[in-house]
RNA sequence: CGCGGGGUGGAGCAGUCUGGUAGCUCGUUGGGCUCAUAACCCAAAGGUCGCAGGUUCAAAUCCUGCCCCCGCAACCA
């Protein structure tokens, strides 16, 4: 039997998870009980990455160890497992002791391999929170983002990994294997990085207290990369002497895979496979990269406040019927977008009309004809087979390229054909006029097998309902391995039981209407809640002044800024940097008044130095400028 | 020349790698059926496949150039 040994990518525990997490694991799931049905050996594992500064930031916030930290988060996945029916084998933590060890071994043959060398690394640093910030994470003036202060420039000694001695190395790899990063446009992305060349990376940092200590190089760390990839052998017992499943599924297996999202692709296809060839070990058969979710047509993310919290998803909808909108309506490695309304239109005519509607017509019809149970004689001879084989080879074909929403289609096409077979055949009419004679029974029979079959390729989508699905036609035990698509396995005058909706329609308007109503209410509550009224003293603070613009041009390579000259009556003009581009021509500027804050803290953008900030109304992202209603000297307090 | 994704009937998308009558879902219109969850079946309308060149017997698909949209990043002080 064939091996398969299959990881999402380790979630990091500094936030709770959200559609892009479960969607990843749903998509391994799918794919591990696919092959499991088709005959593989699978080894199918997810976890968690729980080190780093984040994580030890965000607990001293809470005043709780990391560990503590991690644990919740831990205990949350473990709940949506539950919840959702993932079946992996094992969870793998790199704060578990067999990671460490794993780590450690991986270090050690990295550092035989002469792969490790000690040097400076720079960069912005934080004295009270004893971490280095890149560029984007700082704030305002080069300061902290947790605590506001300024930061300084410092170096500190870090172990740094010969990634630039494997640049050849893994070219030659890609073109050997070019199915070692999947979808294409993924792998060309990846072939264009490593052209471009390989800086070597730094693998430790010397500040970094919740991580594992750098072996052999006292007062080091190991950083993220290095430490959260390993991951994936250390669940496999490597390093442990218990190395059975390590040998087995990855030394001696046949497929290695990595489901991931697109995010961290570099890290994948690149870092790693750099890593495993330093230490002299196999490297994985593909990488697959998926794309994301968007919500509503726009990107998700926390700031914006349109995250997908998977317990109301389920809540509202059902895990499995979760499980299926995200499979049909991703095409893998696309984005896609989720909304509500799309969920509903998706859940209506694919489960209620076609699946739904289908299962309760043909056991209605069934039981009244033959007295609750399965029709009495089969049939072998009828225009449905023919479409369920060529169904059946779709389906396979489309699942091992994981194309899921192409191997769904193609299970809805026999649903069709079976729906246009019935409405031929008029059952309902031989009922009435001819009672229950062989014929009618293989037209029924025939309607409950073609369920039969649909049902059996849904297993892997929906663990919880395609079993009821199968018990609904007659099929009380749900099958093990795909044979079960075969024409001919509904079992003839068995106890058939009465059909009740599996997928009941949602009234679409109704349900948006309610969806909506309370949750505006909450973003108002919350709105109000958030803002604190200021005493006048603290208004005052901010000296706001008339002043008019003497000079505008935009700003070199910037789509946004605008580089203004203002006189705010203080004998030389001052310049300010506005973020008004998109609104208003420089040459419509000249010689406006605006109002301005004339004591902000001064700010460089884009290489040009803004000493002041020019008021105006936000419409939509869109700024409207202030001026006051007359002309009034430059340089006027306003308040 | 920052990175990436996309432009295909009213909407959302597949098809593009491996050229060969343009496909799916929803929606619209007309008809059928009445077993079924107002579902199901049939039919119709609706497309310069972003634009312009090129290769080819043949281009949504391959090549070249260009335009537009959306993310991300750098800049809304």
């Amino acid at each position: 039997m064939s091996t398969f040994y299959l990881t999402t990518p380790i979630y990091y525990v500094n936030a709770l998870p959200h559609i892009g997490h479960i969607f990843t694991t749903t998509v391994a799931d799918t794919l591990a009980r696919y092959l499991r049905m088709a005959g593989r050996e699978v080894y199918f594992i997810t976890g968690t990455d729980e080190h780093g500064q984040n994580i030890e930031r965000a607990a001293r916030a809470e005043r709780i160890a990391p560990i503590e930290l991690a644990d919740r988060v831990v205990a949350k996945y473990r709940e949506l497992r539950d919840r959702l029916e993932f079946s992996y084998d094992d969870f793998i933590r790199t704060t578990e002791k067999r990671h460490e060890r794993s780590v450690t071994e991986m270090v050690r043959r990295i550092e035989a391999a002469g792969d490790l060398y000690t040097a400076q690394h720079e960069g912005w640093y934080c004295s009270p929170c004893e971490t280095f910030y890149t560029e984007k994470e700082l704030g305002p003036g080069k300061t902290c983002p947790v605590h506001g202060t300024p930061v300084e420039w410092k170096s500190e000694e870090n172990i740094f990994f010969r990634l630039s001695k494997y640049q050849q190395p893994l070219l030659d790899w890609y073109a050997r294997h070019p199915e070692f990063v999947r979808p294409e446009t993924r792998r060309n992305e990846v072939l264009a990085f490593v052209e471009a060349g390989l800086r070597d990376l730094s693998v430790s940092r010397a500040s970094l207290e919740w991580g594992i200590p750098f072996p052999g190089r006292p007062g080091q760390t190991v950083y993220v990369w290095l430490d959260a990839l390993t991951n994936y052998i250390s669940a496999l017992g490597f390093g442990a002497e218990d190395r059975d499943l390590y040998e087995k599924f990855w030394e001696n297996g046949d497929v290695r895979f990595h489901l991931i999202g697109k995010d961290i692709l570099r890290h994948h296809a690149i870092y790693w496979p750099a890593f495993l060839m330093s230490a002299g070990l196999p490297l994985p058969t593909t990488v697959w990269a998926h794309g994301w979710w968007h919500r509503d047509g726009r990107k998700i993310s926390k700031s914006s406040g349109n995250i997908v919290q998977p317990d109301e998803l389920i809540d509202r909808f059902g895990s499995d019927n979760v499980r299926y909108f995200l499979l049909r309506e991703m095409v893998l490695g696309q984005d896609a977008s989720f909304s509500d309304e799309a969920f509903i239109d998706r859940y209506n005519s694919d489960l209620a009309n076609d699946l739904g509607n289908t299962v309760s017509r043909v056991v209605t019809l069934a039981r009244r004809a033959f007295d609750g149970k399965t029709p009495p004689e089969p049939c072998d001879d009828n225009p449905l087979i023919p479409v369920a084989r060529r169904m059946a080879e779709d389906y396979r074909k489309a699942m091992e390229d994981l194309a899921f929403s192409r191997a769904l289609e193609s299970l809805w096409r026999l649903l069709a054909e079976a729906n246009q077979y019935l409405v031929v055949r008029e059952p309902w009419k031989l009922i009435k006029n001819e009672g229950a004679t062989p014929q009618l029974s293989r037209i029924l029979w025939n309607g409950l097998e073609a369920v039969r079959i649909v049902a059996t390729g849904l297993l892997p989508f929906m663990p919880k309902v395609a079993p009821h699905v199968l018990a609904a036609v007659g099929t009380a035990t749900p099958p093990r391995t795909f044979d079960a698509m075969a024409w001919g396995g509904t079992p003839t005058g068995v106890e058939l039981p009465e059909a009740v909706p599996l997928f009941p329609r949602i009234d679409k308007e109704a349900y948006l209407a309610e969806a909506k109503a309370p949750e505006e209410g909450k973003k108002m509550e919350t709105a109000a809640a958030e803002k604190p009224q200021i005493s006048i003293d603290q208004f005052l603070q901010a000296e706001l002044k008339v002043a008019t613009i003497t000079a505008a041009e935009p700003v070199p390579k910037s789509n946004k800024l605008l580089k203004l000259s203002v006189d705010v009556g203080e004998g030389s003009p001052r310049t300010l940097v506005a973020g008004i581009a998109l609104a208003y021509q420089p040459a419509e500027l000249v010689g406006r008044q605006v109002v301005v804050v004339a004591n902000l803290q001064p700010a460089k953008l884009m290489g040009v130095e803004s000493q002041g900030m020019v008021l105006a109304a936000s419409l939509d992202g869109k700024p409207v400028l202030l001026h006051p209603g007359a002309p009034v000297p430059n340089g006027t307090r306003v308040k």
